[in-house]
RNA sequence: GGCGGCAUAGCCAAGUGGUAAGGCAGGGGCCUGCAAAGCCUUUAUCCCCAGUUCGAAUCUGGGUGCCGCCUCCA
């Protein structure tokens, strides 16, 4: 069974077929930076990295390419504001874009082209277009004929004339450039500089240019004419993804990408979170603030991963204080049986652990039935199942072990459940750093003193002072040591 | 107004013709001096109506509600 993946071009999933065998050319369109990233963001970027990362596991040869776009009307504004220039401006932002990104655990891509470093494709372009006929210039500006491009709209499914009526009221008065265009829906590549303001030297005279060419232009660059996946939010639909498409696709006659992707938007209260509405939250506020409803810690950045992956990438995901805990939860249940190996490995006696772990056996069900699920369009949720049934079983087998109890299941079932976990995890990018317990700095009371206290308050209990014995409880406690008393009076203790 | 999508338990979310995965939260039980932790167990007939079918959450038609895009947007 091969991997089908909905394809926004056709509107229905369809048999991944790449054009060349096992190698996948795929293009994400990236942030434009004149602002930290918001959970709208980091959700897109979740789940292209894990498309990414699923096609790399079932053995594509993945090149991965994602841009920047620094130079834009906000990013100028962001620049007067902060009485800044534009290139400090996306630069802060680009380092804010790598340190959120990697917090995520989302893998660097390949490569990140900059609008500001792609002004020679981009002009290159341009000049194609004009040649074809395609595109005209005015005053300064160029401007793309949509109405040449017979395909225009195929990819958002609309007509221009359907559009009109809706979009007239708009599209006249309040634009602008609307006097230069020779068509309301004509859209600039090329836009004439203004006073004070970044411009390059052109054949047209100085200026920037215009939104959508960049894509045109770095894919064109990167990959050449075509390429296998193009990625990024709903939103891009129309009419960026659309303009790429007429853009690119005017010049070489080739279509620009065989398969499209987009991901459904993050809402709050039911509506879409963006700048405009100004209900977003950025990444790091998320992660770096204790929240009241994790009893003031923080989200875990793994914690917010697990939260993007239960929901199918396409349908929109509401951000509740009720999902950030839930997702938490879950993670901690998850991230149990991650740390199983390195926790109760040397108590099974297991052979030390490479760096390296061998990869858990192909054939197995749980990864059977995970590969089913993601090659039917990437569904997370169904193959976070699969990783919830492991982690149980591990977490539930190292309570039985922390507790002082003997697991009745051999220790390489264990051991080939911990891999395949481990394994399947790290597809999905949700990884918990080794915590070995004796590495860990040992804060509070030794254990000699702990020993002391129990034996003090097991002496409190069989006398039936309960006061004591559970001031003591409450006195350990309070420096982060947990007691259980086991059936048969026995008291063990962890650090939590 | 046009185009597209969604509607499954308290919340999130799989399932696309054969009598409802999983997570979170909750209930019950075991254990305990009490507790914590743990273990076991439990919780839905799938928005409404009408069809097709031996059989539908799943197909068809009609409603209702919500969301996205049509302007910068992941």
């Amino acid at each position: 069974m091969s991997l089908r993946l909905y394809n926004s071009l056709s509107r229905q999933k369809e048999p991944l077929v790449t054009a060349e065998p096992n190698i996948v050319k795929m293009y994400c369109c990236g942030v434009t930076v004149y602002d930290y990233c918001h959970l709208g963001h980091a959700r897109s970027y979740i789940v292209w990295d894990v498309v990414r990362r699923y096609l790399m596991w079932r053995g594509y040869k993945v090149r991965y390419v994602q841009n920047f776009t620094d130079i834009d009307d906000k990013i100028l504004r962001r620049a007067r504001e902060e009485h800044s220039t534009m290139e400090a401006v996306s630069e802060k932002y680009i380092q804010a874009y790598f340190e959120d990104m990697a917090r995520l655990n989302i893998l660097p891509a390949d490569e990140y082209p900059r609008a500001t470093h792609t002004l020679d494709g981009i002009k290159r372009l341009i000049h194609e277009l004009e040649q074809q006929g395609m595109a005209y210039a005015a005053a300064g500006d160029v401007y793309y004929s949509v109405r040449k491009f017979t395909d225009y709209g195929k990819l958002s499914g609309r007509k221009l004339e359907e559009m009109q009526a809706g979009a007239s009221g708009r599209v006249e008065s309040s634009d602008p450039e609307a006097s230069k265009k020779q068509d309301p829906f004509d859209f600039a590549l090329w836009k004439a500089a203004k006073p004070d303001e970044p411009a390059w030297e052109s054949d047209w005279g100085k200026g920037r240019p215009g939104w959508h060419i960049e894509c045109s232009a770095m894919v064109r660059d990167r990959f050449g004419d075509s390429i296998d996946i193009h990625t990024g939010g709903a939103d891009l639909v129309f009419p960026h993804h659309e303009n790429e498409i007429a853009q690119s696709e005017a010049v070489t006659g080739k279509p620009l990408s065989r398969y499209w992707m987009h991901n459904g938007m993050v809402n709050v209260d039911g509506e879409k979170m963006s700048k405009s509405l100004g209900n977003f939250t950025t990444i790091r506020q998320l992660l770096d603030n204790p929240l009241p409803i994790l009893n003031d810690t923080t989200f875990d950045p793994m914690a917010l991963r697990l939260f993007v992956l239960q929901a199918q990438y396409r349908k929109p995901l509401d951000f509740t204080d009720e999902a950030i805990q839930a997702a938490q939860h879950s993670w901690v249940t998850i991230r149990e049986g991650l740390l199983f190996g390195w926790n109760h490995g040397p108590q099974l006696n297991w052979p030390d652990l490479p760096p390296d772990l061998p990869k858990a056996p192909a054939e197995s069900e749980a990864i059977d039935q995970f590969r089913r699920a993601m090659d039917d369009d990437f569904n997370t949720p169904e193959g976070l199942a699969v990783l919830f049934e492991l982690a149980k079983t591990l977490k539930r087998n190292g309570n039985i072990l922390k507790h002082g109890g003997q697991t009745d299941t051999p220790s390489e079932n264990l051991y080939q459940t911990w891999l395949c976990l481990r394994e399947l995890a790290g597809v999905l990018g949700l990884v918990a750093p080794p915590e070995i317990p004796s590495v860990q700095p040992q804060t509070g009371p030794s254990a000699e003193e702990i020993e002391a206290l129990i034996t003090r308050r097991q002496s409190a209990r069989e006398s039936k002072d309960f006061a004591t014995a559970d001031q003591i409880r409450d006195e350990l406690k309070a420096q982060g040591i947990q007691l259980i008393d086991q059936p048969g009076g026995v008291t063990s203790w962890i650090r939590e």
